[in-house]
Order: structure tokens, then sequence, then C-alpha cells
DNA sequence: TGTACATCAGTGAACGCGCGTTCACTGATGTAC
DNA sequence: TGTACATCAGTGAACGCGCGTTCACTGATGTAC
């Protein structure tokens, strides 16, 4: 007789969350019925209210899911550089790197943007987000321009705010015409002579 | 015998279009019902069916009434500089600015946005009216930063993309935190260096 | 300036559909023996 | 290794409410005389 949880359980709560990006991603958190990501998980919607209390607690799962997701991401990416082959142009290209699922996850993430300046609670949850990515940011940012000789002249966490605007207000423009502006352009032309306008030779 | 509109019409449109920017900014285009735009606007749902002929369509004559407004703006705005009162800190200034009516538009806006990103009719809208307001903030640009005895480095129009992504990337951190990063700060901060990076003294 | 009347503008009740949520049930899981 | 059975997981029909849209009607507008 089981106690716990079954092994189902985690496979069918990560379907329904995998079907949930692609269907809000496509039609919008309001616009996407619950049926429809059943359907694309291949569930019922009586599936969906077992592993769910409601449309509402699906969205907040995955943004959350996407919140742990990009940490680690952003950790592996600034972490796992050489030492010594650290240069400007390569951190550039580190940063401005756009993988194609991005784009489903900025609709989903931008929508829950709104929502979060429309609701305190969502608000909250999201500002505790961004504060632990803006630190991380910060954090390896400050570390590769150091193993590159190079110091901030001004407070590495707003320059992180800077980077997160620069690349989030850059897809906006990407998604909307995306052979205007490929993803990642306008960090790679803007952000050497950024960087350079906000750090120094660094002496040791 | 009434041949044409009556003096009544555009205002009841305009009441409408004004009522529209509130609830929708509250609420969202989706979760917004024509029924609260309408009380609101102190109408019935029959009146908006007279003036429109779906929800949808009221969304796109938000948008359109906006891109004019701000259009008209943006002129105004760098136009109107003494001739040689114009600075580099003045010119940051007069582009950092934030009216506060200006959080409901961008909320409106935003999602539009992402309805632009979803909809391929929407997304040519949406793009012929960026680039318009490139052209402008890119045209005003080039002729405020030439009275100050300054050129760009860089294509203006590529400028006016960086300008807007910070602009739009930096209103998302501030609205969901407002006393963290009041509106405009991020351009305050940032603007001078960033446009002395894509500079030069202008040979004249 | 007043009045009649054709047209325009807005009213508000009704319709109908779609979707979030519930619930009694059936089948799957996995432990105990 | 098999089997019984208690519990868990997912099914799918039904409910009910809310909202976009329609439409027959009433009142407002403004021109003609």
């Amino acid at each position: 007789m089981p106690k716990g949880t079954t092994k189902r359980r985690p496979r069918t709560r990560a379907a329904l969350l995998d079907a949930a990006l692609a269907v809000f991603a496509e039609h919008g958190f309001q616009a996407a019925t619950i049926e429809q990501v059943c359907a694309a998980a291949g569930f019922t919607r009586g599936a969906f209210y077992s592993n769910f209390s409601s449309k509402e607690e699906l969205f907040l799962a995955l943004f959350d899911q996407h919140s742990k997701h990009i940490l680690e991401r952003l950790d592996a990416a600034l972490g796992a550089v050489p030492a010594g082959e650290l240069t400007l142009p390569r951190l550039v290209e580190l940063i401005s790197v756009v993988e194609p699922a991005e784009r489903d996850w900025y609709l989903v993430t931008t929508e829950f943007t709104l929502h979060a300046i429309r609701d305190p609670q969502a608000a909250w949850v999201l500002a505790r987000h961004d504060a632990s990515l803006r630190e991380a940011l910060a954090q390896g940012l400050t570390a590769c321009l150091a193993r590159a000789g190079l110091a901030l002249t001004v407070p590495a966490e707003e320059v992180a705010r800077l980077l997160i605007a620069l690349r989030e207000g850059g897809l906006a423009q990407s998604y909307v015409e995306p052979e205007e502006l490929p993803p990642g352009a306008l960090e790679r032309r803007f952000l050497a002579p950024l960087l350079a306008a906000v750090t120094e030779e660094r002496a040791h």
C-alpha cells in the first residue's frame, strides 16, 4: 500500500509543466486553457487538478522552475571559462548568447512580470528571484572581469541591472522582428564599449 | 436629420478609450471585461459595440492612439530645446524623463508587444510604429548631439534601438519595485558614459 | 426662434458558448506476507 | 516470485458562472421649413 507519492507523480507534473510552457507561450496565460495544457501533455483535466490547485498555481510553479533553471545556467556559463582564456570579447559573447528555447520563456516570464506589476504578492516573488539573479550576475561579472585584469568603476549590481534591462528590452525588439534584429545582436554591438566605459585596468 | 456622425460620438469614443487604458492597465487585456470598461466610461455595453466592432479592435485603437501621442511628445521634447543651452547632461535628463501616466501605457503596450510576438498581423502594426519611433529618435538624437558639438560613431538607428531597449527593460524593473529603482534611474546613471562611448567631438 | 421628423447614438435584456473547477468512479502502484 | 489489498493517481462527465456579442427598442441630435 503506497504511503507517499508514487513514481508517476513527478513525471506527470513535469509533463504538465512542459506542456504549460509551450501552451502559455503560444496563447498567453489567460487565453490558454487548462484543456489545451492537458491535451499537450497527454492527460485529462482531472490529472491537472490532482497535481495543481489552480491555473494560477501552475503559472507560479512554471515561473519557479524557470528561476531555478536560469540561475543554474548562469552559474555554469560564468564559472566554466578557463581562467587564462577570458578576454572581453569572449565575455561579451558569453553574455550575448540567446538559446532558441528562450523565446517561450521570454513570453511567459514577461507576462509574469506584467502580472507582478499589478499584484504585490507576485511582485514579491519576482523581486526575490530578480535579486538573486542580479547578485549571481554581479558576482560572476566581477569575477570574470577580474580574470581579464579589469575592475568595475560603478557598483556591480547596477551594472547587472543594466545588462538585464538591455537583454530584456533587446529581446522584445528581436522577437517582434527576428530578421531585423537577431536575438543578442544589441548586446554584441554595444556591450564591449559599454563595459569599457564602466571598467578600468586593475592594479595588482 | 443628421447625416454624418454627431458631436457625441467622438466624445463617447474618447471616453471609452480613456477608460480602456485604465481598465486594461489594472487587469490586463484578457482579464478586463467590456462591462468594466463601459462602467468606467459611464456607458452600457451597447454603446461600446456601437463604437467598436470587438474587444480586439479596442485594443488596436488604444495602441494606435498611444503611437501618435508618443511621437508627438518625442518631437516636442527633442525639438523644444534652446539651441545654445544643450549639454550632454541636459540631453540625458531629457531622455530619462518618465511621466506618471507612463505606467499604464507601459502595461498596455508591453501586453501588445507580447501579442505582436505571437500574431504576425499585430507584429506588422507594432513594427511600423517602432520603426517611425526609432527614426524620430535617431534624427532627434543626431540633431541634439550636433548642437552639443558631438557626432555618433555608430548608426543612429542602432543607438535608438539601444535607448529603447534600455528604457523598456529599465521600466520593467522599476515598476516591479518602484522604491528600489525609480523610473528613469537606469538611464540617468548610464546614459552619459554610454553616449560618450559612441560619440566623438565633431570637427566643424 | 420653434417645431416636426428622419437619422444617429446609446440602452439593457437575452443568448449562448466556453472554460475553470468539482466529484464519484476506475485503474495503477507498490508493500506485506 | 506471486498474490491480496490499501492507497494513490488519473478519468471524464457534469456543473455553473461569467462574459463577449446581438438586437429590438428608446431617447438624443440636428436639419429643414
